[in-house]
DNA sequence: ATAGCCTTGAGA
DNA sequence: TCTCAAGGCTAT
């Protein structure tokens, strides 16, 4: 999008290593009700909460939050607290002090997530900012599913969501995808909300001191009610980070293309006859070029790609990875049945043409087993569609693939997308804290692989062997004769 | 009412 | 035993 710059940052340290409040600014002095934030809004959010206050604003409902200005206006203060994500829930109700609540997980969880960040980051060496034009009226903003791109929200300094920056999970993200998690301080959530929040005050029984169970009717564990979208019972909106919603949005629905392919090979197929032997690597070669198309498809009109003035020279680099990709993933993902239905012929087909080509032939068969292993490797780490959109930018934005104008933009996109899967990993899988390594070393092997079978491509392109004419081959000439 | 410092106590 | 996020206390 027009509207998004991308900005690369000197990494400086110290900017990291203070914490700052996301609610007015001041020093941190620890997690307090589900977040990081400093001693003055605590004792303010718990004052509210416990003695069920209710203030009004006297402007706009928009007063600026600061250390200097955050006593002038409580209601807008505290309409910060929410919207930054400290939890209502933490205060308790009977005001028992000391031990432990069930936050103490999460804020393990977020302190490991702050750190390993800080290791991506030092180890990157350098820092990236999205710059935007100034907001238009950050809450009417309207993210909603249109099928065009919007301009990528903020991400807040060196990709630590101080600020409450993520956008909106629509309805498109929120209903198609899996289980949701607890967004929690990684990413404090800005849920619609209306200007006003209710709730009522404690009931006056003593109850014992434990956060509602979020998973089961907090009004029967606690007696008072939080506004709807605090009540976190049923699924609450998945807060993600909002690069990969970005990412996703751009992401075609893979049974739709998988789907189209099909249809297309089948409409041609029809023209042909019976599918016999001889043909079958001609078919294969048809369905690499559908598959060719809506990859290109879908680089040109992703986020990012559009800002690179070179992005065909990256495209012709990086497009047989993502077709190595987009293979073993259809083999690794967890089919519907017309999708499984492809999944068998294209391992029929991989199995046939090793038959028919590979007497003897151990390039090929090799290439076919490092493929499947991979297929499985990816099979196993159940790699879901956000992470799925993510590896694929990884490998479109390779920053191995030297071109020189555009070498920090390239390795600033790789930070950026790196460090949202890292966080989307982690908080979406956090009893398996590897996965964010265990899929990216994945993206050696694919390229690895991809050159591997690109050579072999060239080599019985050149050898004469394939005549089949097409997108693939004619990516590859172009490809080799430009370097 | 605010905010800095103090006390508490379940879990690691 | 130690940790550290809850609640409590109290000058400003």
């Amino acid at each position: 999008h027009e509207g998004v710059t991308l900005k690369v940052m000197e990494y400086t340290y110290d900017e990291d290593l203070e914490e700052l409040c996301p609610v007015c600014g001041d020093k941190v002095s620890g997690y307090h009700y589900g977040l990081l934030t400093c001693e003055s809004c605590k004792g303010f959010f718990k004052r509210t909460v416990q003695n069920n206050k209710r203030y009004t604003c006297a402007e706009n409902q928009e007063c600026k939050i600061d250390k200097t200005q955050r006593k002038r206006c409580p209601f807008c203060r505290f309409q910060k607290c929410l919207n930054v994500g400290m939890r209502l829930e933490a205060v308790r109700a009977d005001r028992m002090r000391g031990g432990r609540n069930k936050f103490g997980p999460l804020y393990k969880r977020d302190r490991a997530l702050k750190q390993q960040k800080k290791a991506l980051i030092r180890s990157n060496g350098f820092k990236l900012e999205t710059v935007l034009p100034p907001p238009t009226s950050p809450l009417q903003t309207d993210y909603s599913f249109t099928g065009t791109l919007h301009a990528l929200p903020t991400i807040s300094k060196s990709l630590l969501p101080s600020t409450p920056t993520s956008i909106t999970p629509t309805d498109y993200e929120s209903g198609l995808y899996g289980p949701t998690t607890l967004g929690m301080a990684m990413q404090p959530h800005v849920p619609p909300l209306t200007p006003q929040y209710q709730y009522t005050a404690f009931p006056s029984r003593a109850i014992k001191a434990e956060c509602p169970d979020y998973t089961s009717s907090p009004e029967s564990l606690t007696g008072y009610p939080y506004p709807d979208q605090y009540l976190s019972s049923s699924p609450q909106p998945p807060s993600l980070p909002p690069l990969i919603l970005e990412l996703l949005r751009c992401d075609p629905d893979e049974l739709v293309v998988q789907n189209k392919i099909v249809a297309h090979l089948q409409q041609e197929q029809n023209g042909r006859g019976r599918l016999d032997k001889t043909s079958t690597f001609s078919l294969m070669c048809r369905m690499a070029d559908q598959t060719l198309f809506s990859i290109v498809e879908w680089a040109r009109s992703c986020i990012f790609f559009k800002e690179l003035r070179v992005s065909s020279s990256i495209l012709l680099n990086q497009t047989i990875p993502l077709l190595s990709l987009t293979c073993s993933s259809s083999a690794a993902v967890q089919l519907s049945e017309v999708e499984s239905q492809l999944k068998t012929c294209v391992l029929c087909l991989q199995v046939e043409l090793s038959s028919i080509l590979s007497q003897g032939e151990a390039t090929l068969s090799g290439l076919v087993q490092r493929g499947q292993e991979l297929a499985s490797r990816l099979r196993a780490l159940q790699v879901d569609r956000r992470e799925m959109a993510c590896l694929k930018f990884l490998l479109l934005f390779n920053p191995n693939v030297k071109l020189l104008e555009n070498q920090a933009f390239v390795e600033g996109v790789q930070e950026q997308v790196n460090g949202a899967l890292l966080e989307y990993t982690l908080s979406t899988y956090p009893q398996f804290q590897e996965k964010f390594s265990q899929l990216v070393v994945r993206l050696p092997e694919l390229r690895a692989l991809s050159t591997q079978a690109e050579d072999y491509l060239c080599y019985m392109h050149l050898s004469g062997e394939v005549t089949c004419n097409n997108l693939l081959i004619e990516m590859l000439h172009a490809k080799r004769a430009c370097v």
